[in-house]
DNA sequence: CGCAGATATCGATGTCTGTCAATATAGATC
DNA sequence: GATCTATATTGACAGACATCGATATCTGCG
C-alpha cells in the first residue's frame, strides 16, 4: 500500500474534473478516471453496487449480497475488493460480518462528470488529497 | 418503453433503468448496461468522448482527434468504433472525412443512471477518509 | 483450546482487450 | 484510370480480467 501522496486517488480526481463534454479531458486526468469507470463496468458489480446502494441506509451485509448471484464467494468477494479499493464502496467490519456502503459523492462525482449536470456545489469538493491543511 | 428486454440496445435499456441506488438493478439490465460503460471506460475512450463532445456542434472530424493522441491511426480508428457501435457517437462521412458527433441523450442517460436525480442523502459528502469530527 | 461460520487471499485458467503493422476501401483530383 | 489522402479492417500478440477451487484469516462460542 505505498501509494505516493502528491496522486489524487480516482474519486478525488473526478471531483475536479468539468463535465466531459465541456472541455477535453486532460491525458492524466483520463488515465485515473478511467478505472473507476472500469470498477463500474462489469455486470456483476453494477448488481452489487445498486443492491449496496439500494438497502436501507446504502449499506448491506455480505452475506445479503452473494446469494443473489450464481457465483462463487470467492469471485463476490472479489469484485466487493474492486470496488471498495477504487473509492465507491466503503467497509466496515462488525463481528463476523462485514458491511459494504455505498459512497454516494463518488457515484455522484461520476455522474456530473459523464451527464454534466454538475450537482455538487463547489465548496463540498475536496482536493486535498491524504494529508491535509487544516 | 414497454419493449421486450431481448430488444433493447444499451442505449435503449438505459432509458428505462431506475438509477443505481434506487432500487436493484436486475440481472439482465446489468448485462446490457455493463458494455456500454466498458465503452466509456478507457482512457483514450474517454478523451476521445470529451475531445468530440466539447468540439463546436459537439462533433469532430477524426482527422482533427487523431492528432491528440501518441497512437496509431487504426488504434483512434477502433476506439471510435467501439464508441460508436455501442450508441455513444453517431457516424457521418462527408467527402473523405469522417466526423462523429455525441450523442447527449446517451450520456445523460448514463449520468442519470450512476448518480440519480436525487439529491445527495445527509452526511456522506467528505471525501477525506481520516479525520473528520467526534 | 478447538470448532464452525463468514470473508479474504492465492494460484491457475480460459477469455477478453488494446495495440500495432500491413492491407483494404472509399472519395477526390489530376 | 492513376494516384493521393483519409479512414477502416484484418491478424497477431501481450497484458488484463473474471472465475474457480483450495486454503488462509478472523471471530464468536462452547
Amino acid at each position: 500500500m505505498s501509494k505516493l501522496l502528491t496522486e489524487l486517488t480516482p474519486t478525488q480526481t473526478l471531483a475536479c474534473c468539468s463535465p466531459l463534454r465541456e472541455e477535453p479531458l486532460a491525458s492524466d486526468q483520463a488515465e485515473r478516471i478511467a478505472p473507476l469507470l472500469k470498477a463500474l463496468a462489469d455486470p456483476v458489480r453494477l448488481r452489487l453496487l445498486s443492491l449496496v446502494a439500494s438497502h436501507p441506509d446504502g449499506e448491506a451485509c455480505v452475506c445479503d449480497l452473494a446469494g443473489a448471484f450464481d457465483l462463487s464467494q470467492p469471485t463476490i468477494s472479489h469484485h466487493l475488493k474492486v470496488l471498495h479499493q477504487i473509492g465507491l464502496l466503503d467497509r466496515s467490519k462488525r463481528g463476523i460480518w462485514v458491511y459494504y456502503k455505498a459512497r454516494s459523492t463518488a457515484l455522484a462525482d461520476v455522474a456530473a462528470l459523464i451527464g454534466g449536470s454538475a450537482p455538487l456545489p463547489d465548496t463540498q469538493r475536496s482536493l486535498t488529497p491524504g494529508g491535509r491543511t487544516a
